[in-house]
DNA sequence: GCAGCAATTGTTATCGATATCAAGATATCG
DNA sequence: CGATATCTTGATATCGATAACAATTGCTGC
């Protein structure tokens, strides 16, 4: 079933169906809506690979997304997900299609015909971006504003996440706070200088314990290596919520009180940070409106309309820790 | 740059440049190396819409995932995403895309105009399932195996799962085992039945707890309701980490020891299983072999070939609880 | 020396949609 | 009434690849 059977059926021509099921107003009222009838009736299903080629472009945004199962956040979280999910919603709204790839398979013929490129999770390699920069295609990378900024970034604002941090601890009236993530990871370095500039302010200046890995054990160690080290502090910043989760359980083991002799904050509030006992106090950001303002980006970087990166506002979630 | 172009460039037709690429036996093999550096030299790029459109069918398999954010765990966890990478990884090699979309977007042009279906997540809703099933494309499903099976399922095998651990428990000499978890999901219900047939086997019948949230709080809410009404019990099997996780808490904080009075395994074996206090006893699934599975499956119902249901091994690790 | 075959290359048509330009029908206006 | 504008429709070409069939060349065998 293609437009010349229809056309054949409703006794036009192919192009007066085509415009009809673009709604064009080229086309008589009457004669277009006899035609969408026949359409339904009939199933007829648009052929995307017909129009794709004519009009030179695929209709499709390849999201790159870094799936190697390393230490690195991306696999342990479910954000990427949702963050898709955003995407997705978004794109298909707009009558686009999401072609997800890894990094490997991007050089597939399918993503270079791509109108376009999302980027996610590719934070810590600034040459993953460049080179598919040079793809030539709109581009827009979710992550920590970079220095250069070629291309559009869109991510939340960890500069605010990290000064959110600080002002609460200050309103705690603590004076010795750590801060332990790393911060070789753009998007953590912002989470860093934030709080470590919102707590200057206060004359406070937070130590900072490196953990490359984002995961429970890091958390429990980062803490016992506090302990070893005898070094006194009553606040904890984490920059993720399995690294505070551990820290706590660490702070536990350690006969010390959380939230009393210890005030602790994690990242990202995920699902398990509410349950957690004690319930943990995270910041929150918004990962489904974070995908969706990606392919917003995305859609008028398409357009050709100008695009700024733009960073989305995050909250602390304060709860017993 | 075309075929055409190419074609130009290396004085013959069309066609045989597209013959050279495609390494085809028909052209002198001095002229397909001939061709190929030329089209290496000028970065040519292949038009998928072009190709797609002559030979009718697209080289893409759509991937329908459940990204609602509801209780249902699909959202809480990280293994979609490995299972979206096992399959991208698979087909990617096999020179497909992979297009992700959710129920709602599933309408679109593009993904009817795919080659498969891959259905992730959508579990507990059979309608769903047959609503893709009519569009008459070749559909691989992750779950169970549903009873009546009128399409290919890949899935871990969950009967195994709970028998694994029914024996483990047996080993253990316990006689008194819950279950938590909802067994309206269906595979869920197999990890259920598989329990519960392999402990009959040692005449022992366990308790069901129904808890339909896939949560920590529900089991610590479990644990609570079994304490309550002062049920014994020397054994807890929890459908999912996060359960078991739950449990555990609320155990500890009823002054029980795990494993000493109560022995607790989970299901999924998710990534913070290993770092947890105590280091929790799971059922371990390979994510990423799943992927490949369905993506392996869904090449070859596409080359026509027969397919089977299959089911993957699962393992118990047993760690300190 | 010529039929017959293999190896290699080319010609033409086709996949299904849409843009361009042309044209018929109808309406409007002086 | 004729001319011009507006509305509606269509014929043809085109996007870039590949399939089917045709054609050319060189070689083998009798």
């Amino acid at each position: 079933m293609t437009m010349a059977d229809l056309a054949r059926l409703a006794g036009v021509s192919k192009i007066t169906v085509s415009r009809a099921l673009a709604d064009s107003p080229l086309v008589n009222p009457q004669t277009r809506g006899r035609i969408q009838e026949l359409a339904r009736e009939h199933g007829y299903k648009l052929n995307v690979s017909a129009r794709n080629l004519r009009l030179r472009r695929s209709h499709t945004v390849a999201v790159i997304v870094e799936m190697k199962p390393t230490s690195d956040r991306t696999m342990l979280d479910p954000y990427p997900l949702t963050l898709l999910g955003g995407i997705s919603q978004e794109l298909t709204a707009a009558g686009y299609s999401v072609l997800l790839t890894t990094r490997q398979g991007a050089s597939a013929a399918a993503v270079q015909a791509a109108d376009g490129l999302i980027l996610l999770g590719q934070g810590a390699r600034q040459d993953a971006v460049r080179r598919f920069d040079k793809l030539g295609l709109p581009m827009v990378v979710w992550g920590a504003q970079g220095g250069s900024d070629a291309h559009v970034v869109i991510g939340s604002d960890n500069r605010l996440g990290g000064a959110l941090v600080a002002g609460h601890f200050i309103r705690l009236g603590r004076r010795l706070p750590v801060f332990v993530g790393n911060p070789s990871h753009p998007e953590i370095y912002e989470r860093l200088s934030g709080f470590v500039d919102a707590l200057a302010e206060h004359g406070v200046k937070p130590l900072l314990i490196r953990r490359d890995e984002f995961t429970l054990a890091s958390g429990t160690d980062a803490v016992h290596s506090l302990a070893a080290r005898k070094v006194p502090f009553d606040a904890l910043f984490a920059c993720n919520d399995l690294l505070a989760m551990g820290a706590i359980r660490a702070l536990q083991g350690l006969g010390r009180e959380v939230p009393g002799d210890v005030a602790v904050v994690g990242y990202d509030d995920m699902p398990l940070a509410a349950s957690f006992l004690p319930p943990l106090s995270s910041v929150h950001q918004d990962w489904q409106e974070g995908g969706v303002r990606l392919a917003r980006k995305m859609l008028a970087l398409i357009r050709g309309e100008p695009a700024r990166s733009e960073m989305l506002p995050v909250s602390l979630v304060v709860r017993s820790t």
